[in-house]
DNA sequence: AAATTTATGCAACATTGTTGCATTTACGGA
DNA sequence: TCCGTAAATGCAACAATGTTGCATAAATTT
């Protein structure tokens, strides 16, 4: 039997019942019905502590033991479906994940604007630019937007300026 | 040796150099400099004749002979290198093409909104919704975006009306 | 018509994501 | 605290979309 790089059951059910750090994480399961699972707990940890969207790779190279790739999908689909996170699909390879800001009461993140970095590839969520109704032609009706920048950020401007 | 259900290599020489269907999407290979192949001739000729963007499925339905995969997606890299036609990228599995506006001269097509049907998962092009350019935050640059409206299209909440 | 350059087809591979099924885990109640 | 049940996980396999290397075929140049 090989060794695991993670805390076994039992071990795990006293942390989120006792540890303060996570119990923020596990209070929006709690509240919403959600089973605390290890992977889930890890995974909106990583979700909730990130300054940017990440990525599946990201998000595997934060986990302690990375669970299976399928177990990933389907926690951030089964995420996204509860409107704990929300999908930032930038181009046909890249998605994003983050977690919505009004995670808290049952409010949706309004659509906004998510800005792409195409020298660090990070995105950035930019809630100051939400999505307006656009005036479509007759017949046509509006259920939701997407609005991506691609751009250089804020840091690699920096970087090129320098050099 | 089997029947190809295509025009042969001379009786397409013969084409391309008389018929006068085909002779706008020859004569833009030709002012590029692109070499004229059947395949690209009957790329561009669908993508000229279609009323909305064609994703890589609806492409090859319209081939009279289907060429490689392969062939197909390099010839659509090719041309949207070279500006003739647009990609528009809604999701991470749907990428349609368009052959751009002006491809007559040299000018891009203005970067424009892009709705996309939730019931017929059609795509319309709406040049009047320009992008602008964004007041992003200090350090930020935009060099290109994309705005994609989901919704229900003019002709499938006509038949929503009916039922 | 031959030489040269480019496009094509084939096989193989990469990435992202999904499905079915057996096993394990979480959690409410005895 | 243990037990039963429903849900989560892991594994294997598959699907869709797109890419790369290389030999062959076709398009242009001379």
């Amino acid at each position: 039997m090989e060794t695991v790089d993670r805390m076994p059951p039992k071990a795990f059910r006293e942390r989120h019942s006792k540890s303060a750090e996570d119990l923020a994480v596990v209070q929006i399961l709690k509240k919403k019905g959600i089973r605390v699972t290890q992977n889930r707990v890890e995974l909106l940890d990583i979700l909730k502590d990130a300054r940017h969207p990440l990525n599946q790779k990201d998000i595997e190279e934060q986990l302690s033991a990375t669970p299976d790739r399928v177990t990933l999908y389907r926690n951030l689909r089964f995420f996204v479906d509860h409107k704990i996170i929300h999908k930032i699909e930038i181009n046909g390879s890249l998605t994003s994940y983050s977690l919505n800001v009004s995670y808290l009461d049952e409010g949706h993140t309004a659509e906004h604007l998510h800005f792409y970095c195409s020298i660090c590839h990070k995105v950035t969520c930019m809630p100051q630019h939400g999505i307006k109704k656009y005036d479509l032609p007759e017949g046509f009706s509006q259920q939701s937007s997407k609005l991506i920048v691609n751009g250089i950020c804020n840091i690699c401007n920096k970087e090129k300026i320098k050099s």
